[in-house]
Formats: C-alpha cells, structure tokens, sequence
RNA sequence: GCCGCCUUAGCUCAGUUGGUUAGAGCGCUUGAUUGUGGAUCAAGAGGUCCUCCGUUCGAUUCGGAGAGGUGGUACCA
C-alpha cells in the first residue's frame, strides 16, 4: 500500500527571543508604562512615537554588510538595488533622526519622552529577547549638565513609581571625562585614533570589575584572560604602573566595600587621581555640580551614587553615564542564584545629531528596559495579576432554546458595566462550568428550567466554591451543598451580581494586599 | 563567534549492556454523576526515542556530521 501523501504541518513555534504575551501580564505592562507616562510627563517630556523601522544610514553605525545584512540589525532591501531598511534596534537613533530632520521647528531643548518595541538580532538568554520594550527620555540641545542630573532623579522617581522601594535599587553614575582623565594618567592619549582600540579594552576590562573582581581586570589590562571554558580574551598589554593607576583608580569607589560610599567621599577620592589632567578635572567638575543638583533635590546617596567602575561600553556617549540596577540577588525556580542584569541605563552623547548636520548638538538620555523592570517587579511580589478580576462573568445556557433569556441577561450586565459573557458552546452544564473555571471567571449565572419557572436566577461564586471544596471530599456532598450559590429574583441579577463580586474583590484584597 | 553539557508522550523524566508490544507521574478526553467547576475511581487518546549518514542480520541505543536547546565566555547600539 501507497504511503498516504503527507501533508505540511509546520510546528507552532517562536523563533528564539521571540515570546508571546498574555492577557495578565499585557494588563500589568499597561499599568507600568501608563505609570511611567505619567512621571515622564510630571518632569516636563512630551511624547513622540517613531516608525518600527528606517532607513539603515539612518539609524546608525549598524549598517548591514554584504556578508552578514543581519547582523545585529533586522534588515531588508526595499527592492532589489534600493535602499535598505532596518529595525530600530533602540529608540535614540530615531530621535537624533527626528531632530536633525526638524530642527528649526522645534524648540531648544527638545524634550521627549517615548515607549515601543525595539528589535536586536543577536543571541537571546534568560531575561535577554529579540524583542523588548525600552522607555527613554531625551533633552536635546541642552548642555547644561542640570539635564544629566535631572535623568538620574528620573530614573529613581520613576522605579519607585513603579513599586520599588527604596534600597531596592540603586542609580549609579560615573563621567566618561574621568574615565578619559585615567587614561590621560595612565599614559594613553584617549583621543588619538590609534589609542582607540586599547581605549576601548580598558573600558571594557574596567566595566567587568563586577563579575570579574581584581584579578581578572589585571589580567584584562595586561596580557589577556583565559576563563573557566577555555576561552582567551585578548588584554590592553598595559605595564604594570599603568595597570596599577587603574586599580588605584577602581578602588575609589564601593567595589569591594560592602557599605556603599557617598558621593562626596568617592569625589574626594577621585581628585588626586584624576584632577591633574584638563578633561579629568572637567569631569570632575561636572560630577560635583550634579552632586549639588541631586543634593538640592533630596536625592541621598541610597537613590544616586557615583562609582568609577560604571562605564557603558558604548562608544558614543561622551560625558556623564548612569546606570540602574537592583540591588539584591534574586533566586529562580530552580532556586539557583540569578544577577539580574541592569533595569536601564543613559548618559550624554554629543554626537548623535552631528551624522546629521554636522554640527554638534548636546543630548542626554536615560532608557528603561521595561520588561526587566517588569520582570525585577514579578519576583518581588510587586505586581497585582488576578486573574478573575480581569475575567468576566459567564451566563450559562442550560437550554439552546431559551438561549436569548440568557443573552439578555448578559446585555443587563454589560449595561450596568460588568464584564460578561454569553457561554458560545452547546455543551452540558458540566462543561460550561469547567469552562468557566478554565477562564477563571469569577462568578456563574444560571438560570436552568426551575428558576425559569421561578422567575428566578442562580449566581454562583466559582472563587469561594473553590475553596469551600477544599473541605469537601465526597462528590455528592460537594454536589448537594451547591457551594458558593444564592438564587434570587430575576430583577435582582445586576444588584445580586454586583455585591458578590464586591465581596469578592475584598477577599482578594484582604489576601493579597501588604502586611 | 568560541567552549561544555543536553535532546525519549503536551510537560517533567525513567529505560533499552544493540533484538519482537518503549514506560511513569502530571496534564488532556470520556465515564461513574437527569442541573453543578474541585476531590476520588475507571477507561481512553497521545511517540518518525531531534535529523541525516555510517557500522550491523537488526540502531531509540554504537560512530560521524548537522539542527535545536541550555550553561559559560566574547561582543553589545
């Protein structure tokens, strides 16, 4: 006998990093970035909405090769020999694109803030996707240093908005001019192009202190490091004094403390070191005055700190940097210790815009990866998902014939603004319950032929049923108790439905709500 | 990208020293139960043992290659 032809099924799959959501947790996104909208909005940020996706030359230095058009970027050709579009793979590029496209119109400094999807085509990991939601705020054309200050209270206001205690977190900011000040001491010249590779391994090795500890960056600067797997991580070759005014440099900040330092004592420990050179003095300087800013604002050293080791691998930013990070360790569900990467970060890039019009234009910008935060959130308890508040109550149909009665009573419902729905199947009671509890629906109505005749309904609480079956063992007990259920007079639903599930949200309330 | 580990039912995992019908728990479907979601009991559905190539009379098992997953590392706008 033939082989019966087989027909293509795909497997219902997500390419890696990809992930769907559902309705609890899009309620509870809803809810953060509607919270986040608000305080952005209290410190005077407009919104802005950007295209998922540009022109490649547009949104930076990513642009797709020839050999590997999707490396790091999603990109496409328009047509064959056109130009080629990526997606945005954050969401400052598209507002250096916006300004510099409407510059004269638009008023100095431009603040705004904006929220979406943004898409890297790089190796997912735990908490790491393909698709994640940042949330940034932006000034443009303000080079006061007011505008990196007021970022980092931002940024603290706004995970405290969010349910963060505090202590919970921490801002942490640094000045890439400090970081250049080292260098300058250390004997590498940060401005020549051809310092420029070495530049970049110090910052890298300096960035790793963290995960690395002492040992590792004096490998990093030096010779190179070999980890666990085997791997060789090429060094900066530094010589030992250099290596040592770097370490000198590290060691001014928490690292290694385990009360963290305030922020004038790490200033106080940075001016030996860094104050000789002009552009360590002017970071410096710039440090000091956002001390005072932060200061003038109440914001303590529990909110802000500074410490040396913060550096934002980028290439592009220019002056003071910030990170956000939780301060606790946190345990999966297999109980295994898990770093919660940064919640965010930002800092002052001048040369965005410049790609542009060629002239410089001073910006700084802070960006909240909403999905870690949301993440940080979940473990710590700080989100409210209840499922059977978000579901609506289901009115049964005990028989098809009769199905309108219960049609209407769903109109009543939804009319006096309860959620509700008709039961769409032609299954037996049985079913329709199961159902119900499937959907976590808080409550049942039924109204079978006995109320009908009564001029009668019966709403049954599946929440409290639930837990009264907790004491009931035997079926037909559990079946004869019809736990959980009051019948009253038709005219009676709405009111009836109302108060049960009142008393509902109480429980809840009572249960979930903090100590 | 580099290194290690892993891949058997929807999920978590046993097992086959190479041999005929590959198992468990959970989940799912149906029934015990004329109109009551839970619990209990019973029955049932569900597998190219990741893919391809090789060794062999015979491979889910052994060897090679590949894919996918995972952990570390590198890079990271």
């Amino acid at each position: 006998m033939a082989k019966k032809q087989k027909t293509f099924r795909p497997k219902p799959r997500l390419p890696k990093g990809m992930r769907d959501i559902r309705a609890d947790e899009i309620s509870a996104m809803n809810n953060m970035l509607a919270k986040l909208a608000q305080i952005y909005e209290l410190y005077g940020f407009e919104a802005l909405e950007t295209p998922a996706f540009e022109y490649s030359d547009c949104l930076g230095k990513f642009l797709p090769d020839q050999d590997r058009p999707n490396a790091g970027v999603f990109s496409f050709e328009e047509d064959e020999d056109a130009d080629w579009v990526s997606l945005r793979y954050d969401l400052t590029a598209p507002l250096a694109r916006f300004v510099a496209a409407n510059y004269d119109q638009l008023p100095k400094p431009f603040r705004r803030y904006q929220t979406g999807s943004v898409w890297r085509n790089e190796k997912p990991g735990p908490g790491r996707f393909r698709q994640f939601t940042q949330f940034d705020a932006d000034s443009v054309g303000a080079d006061s240093i007011a505008a990196d200050a007021e970022l980092a209270m931002l940024g603290a206001d706004s995970l405290e908005h969010l349910g963060l205690k505090r202590g919970d977190y921490q801002i942490t900011m640094n000045n890439r001019k400090i970081l250049d000040g080292v260098l300058t001491t250390a004997g590498i010249d940060p401005t020549a192009p051809e310092n420029l590779g070495e530049r970049l391994t110090v910052l890298r090795a300096i960035d790793k202190l963290d995960r690395l500890g002492q040992e590792g960056i004096k490998d990093l600067l030096g010779p190179g490091r070999k980890d666990l797997s085997g791997d060789f991580t090429k060094g900066a070759n530094l010589k030992p004094d250099q290596i040592d005014k770097i370490l000198a440099y590290l060691a001014t900040g928490s690292h290694g403390t385990s009360e963290p330092k305030e922020r004038a004592e790490v200033l106080g420990n940075l001016e030996p070191l860094v104050a000789q050179t002009e552009i360590g003095q002017e970071g410096l300087n710039e440090l000091i005055e956002i001390d005072n800013l932060l200061n003038a604002g109440d914001f303590k050293s529990d909110r802000v700190r500074f410490d040396p080791t913060i550096v934002r691998g980028l290439d592009y930013y220019t002056g003071p940097v910030m990170e956000a990070e939780l301060t606790f360790e946190t345990t999966n569900e297999k109980g295994e210790q898990v770093r919660f990467g940064s919640l965010g970060g930002g800092g002052r890039y001048d040369g965005l815009v410049a790609r542009f019009r060629g002239q410089e234009v001073p910006a700084t910008g802070f960006s909240i990866g909403v999905s870690r935060v949301y993440t940080a959130l979940e473990t710590l308890g700080k989100l409210t998902k209840d499922k059977r508040r978000a579901a609506p109550v289901v009115v049964l149909v005990m028989d098809q014939e009769h199905k309108e009665k219960s049609q209407a009573m769903v109109q009543a419902l939804r009319g006096a603004g309860i959620k509700s729905e008709l039961y769409l199947g032609t299954s037996g009671m049985r079913a329709q319950l199961k159902y119900a509890d499937k959907r976590c629906a808080p409550l049942v109505v039924i109204q079978g032929e006995d109320e009908r005749e009564n001029g009668q309904v019966t709403i049954k609480d599946l929440d409290l049923g639930a837990k009264l079956s907790k004491e009931i063992e035997d079926n037909k007990e559990w079946r004869e108790s019809q736990a959980a259920q009051q019948t009253v007079k038709s005219d009676e639903l709405v009111r009836v439905v109302k108060s049960m599930l009142a008393a509902q949200q109480e429980q809840s309330g009572n249960d979930g709500g903090a100590a």
